[in-house]
DNA sequence: GCGAAAACTATACGGCGTGAAGTTTCTGAA
DNA sequence: TTCAGAAACTTCACGCCGTATAGTTTTCGC
């Protein structure tokens, strides 16, 4: 027991420590950009030696991969959360809440955006199965509840599409089947596209290009999730 | 006379060394990835310093931005193409055409993809206006296109979408409407989101989310390419 | 109180973009 | 043909970066 709290004190302030590291690193990133992460930078900011955080951390990439970590899973909360909150309204609500999370978070974190899904840092390396496949996942497990709730709208289409389950990752499947157990490979490949259809709505955005080319970005978020909810036979 | 030839010869010389150098910082990209191109690396490759580079491009980024104009134009280049070779089939043939010759293209130049529309290399500020805004408007115009196309195989629906010419850059409008005098607001807005839809699901693979989820992304863009057939009212 | 482990610093290396100054090469006119 | 000047290029320097190695200080468990 005393060992234990002994211990306990030295990994409280391990814990303390690796926090900072990565609050500091997100202000970083914050007011100038991913690539504002730096160890030296962030060592400045703590009053440390870049050195130091070699104790914490085994390479830059470690850091930036627990920094994506974090980061995705503060995006899977907001939309978890919005997709929480609406229980009790209609699908076609529930879908656009959850899609508008998904637009606001990444509008209002656009770094954080940047780190998820661009190149997070220069010379950054994914380690193998990406940094935060959980988080990820999440993700699409949230938009293959807004398929299921789409599927529940609408008659079971006959499956022409094609797809099997071999098509889809076991791991995705693994939360996505007991989760929504009536929903077909199809309907997994539905989800998928819808993530396609919003994240390059977003990226385009989050990047710079859509406004180049339009002012009302939003209108036409807006008028994307109109036509989803159209598409998916939930009416207006 | 004298004089130009004079003057002729060394511009030549200039021009030369010009493209030498975009083609050697390409030849890194595609190695190496977007961030292999340093004016360092390019030097080596060409047997010169560094410093001699700046007589040729005034920073890194004026270096990256040409690139950028470039690898831009050849994306336009190829969809353009695959559209004018598809002059005299269907519609439906025709989008299908093009989005693939979209997602070939990003396949086949991932790093020119992600020089593109990602964050080109470590510190890059684009300038004012866009590296390529012109190649941009290329590609946006050709899903105008195919906004167009559809638009003829189907009875003009009520505008109630609520866009107006306002909501478009007048740059991107200048190009769009003489080219397609008959598309709506709403049309400008469809081409848009179809960019969105594209751009989300061959982003989504590029970067590797997406094969960590599916094994079939190709699966996955033919049936996204599908059901936009059908969105179209373009029949089967 | 002490030995060991953990946390941290100092120094160094090579790579990066880039500024300033110096050198070579080419050119167009006297 | 020679020569001033411009253009092309090199050298040196600075301050960034990640990170490896070695040394120092602090802390903890006994």
């Amino acid at each position: 027991m005393a060992a234990t709290r002994s211990t306990g004190r030295r990994e409280r302030l391990r814990a303390e420590t690796t926090a900072e590291i990565k609050l500091t690193a997100l202000d970083l990133m914050r007011s100038g950009g991913p690539d504002a992460i730096t160890l030296r930078a962030i060592a400045r900011e703590m009053g440390m030696t870049a050195n130091a955080i070699y104790g914490y951390f085994a390479t830059r990439d470690d850091l930036v991969t627990a920094l994506i970590a974090d980061v995705y899973t503060a995006l899977a909360d907001a939309v978890d959360t919005a997709w929480a909150d609406s229980a009790r309204r209609a699908p076609a609500e529930r879908i656009t809440a959850w899609a508008h999370a998904f637009r606001d978070w990444a509008l209002t974190n656009p770094e954080g955006f940047r780190l998820i899904y661009g190149d997070p840092v220069p010379g950054y390396q994914a380690p193998a199965g990406g940094p935060a496949p959980d988080a990820a996942r999440r993700v699409c497990v949230g938009i293959a509840a807004l398929a299921d709730a789409a599927r529940a709208g609408t008659e079971p289409a006959p499956d022409e599409s094609g797809f099997t389950w071999d098509d889809f990752d076991p791991g995705l499947l693994h939360k996505v089947r007991p989760a929504f157990p009536d929903l077909p490979p199809a309907g997994v490949a539905l989800a998928l596209r819808i993530w396609g259809h919003l994240h390059g709505l977003i990226t385009l955005e989050v990047y710079g290009h859509l406004r180049a080319q339009t002012f009302a970005p939003d209108k036409l978020f807006r008028s994307e999730l109109d036509q989803l909810v159209r598409t998916l036979n939930l009416g207006r």
